[in-house]
DNA sequence: GTTTATTTAATTGTACACAATTTAATTGTA
DNA sequence: TACAATTAAATTGTGTACAATTAAATAAAC
């Protein structure tokens, strides 16, 4: 097998697909005014409120060169607020505000009306995502 | 299931794992001087030289915005040249330099150095690669 | 055959990603 | 306690992505 194709390669069918299920998302963030990464940061924070800058970048595998920006951008909408940690004043703290908060309530339907889109199973969503968390996590615990 | 959690998604695993796979790749590429996206289209290119760029962009999913300046970085590093079709004068033909045809040796370990990095076995590799296609063609085909 | 529609790249503007460096705060250590 | 090492964000610079628009060439319709 010649894997010198891009047909051959894991890579390129992961890079590909990563991008067409974003723009799947798009339409449905747009309503909310989101991003995808911007997304992500609010899921985090709909789950644990009240984290640094470096702890949402553990999770989501970015630094802060792509979060400081982002956040920002957050701040402007008035989803979040930054405020330097008093305990430890390198970190900051990014927390959700009310209309963040609120905003969970229309984000709840994205979810399924993204698998509608994608036209999956549960089974196979599940069974393609443990796949997937399996390989990141032997990645990223070297 | 709370599916507005983070790990509950198809779309974050497929969002970092992609990332986390191209951060592989990239020590090996930059030996090549070369980005992900700018080896996708050489590989293109290794395959079926003189192609257009809308060409390039229907395999790779990628439009002129991302394209055009891409193309430029490749031309200026003298691995492709762009000229405008004599047939066609709206269409721009990337065909490979001498010096573009010539680095394809060095990139044919590529493939399995990655593959290595990854520690992936050959089942694993083709298994995960065809689940991608798959959904990939899924969501193209629409 | 001229006008209209479509196609192809390029351009403009916004938002990630990420390497590398900088700045400030904290921790560790002699 | 000073001082070096480490940590956390921010900053700077390059390179994608992608929406929207523009400009030029070709195709289609009348």
């Amino acid at each position: 097998m010649n894997r010198l194709t891009l047909t051959n390669q894991v890579c390129f069918p992961l890079y590909a697909l990563s991008r067409q299920v974003t723009a799947h998302y798009r339409p449905l963030l747009e309503q909310l005014d989101l991003t995808y990464p911007q997304y992500l940061v609010m899921l985090l924070l709909w789950e644990t409120d009240n984290q640094s800058v470096s702890a949402i970048g553990d999770r989501l595998l970015l630094d802060s060169g792509t979060l400081t920006p982002l956040l920002k951008r957050l701040e402007q909408k008035e989803l979040v607020s930054r405020t330097r940690n008093m305990a430890d004043e390198r970190q900051v703290s990014i927390q959700l505000t009310d209309t963040g908060r609120a905003l969970r309530e229309q984000a709840a339907t994205v979810p399924e009306q993204l698998q509608q889109r994608l036209q999956l199973t549960d089974q196979q969503a599940i069974s393609l995502r443990d796949q997937l968390v399996t390989l990141l996590n032997q990645l990223t615990n070297e």
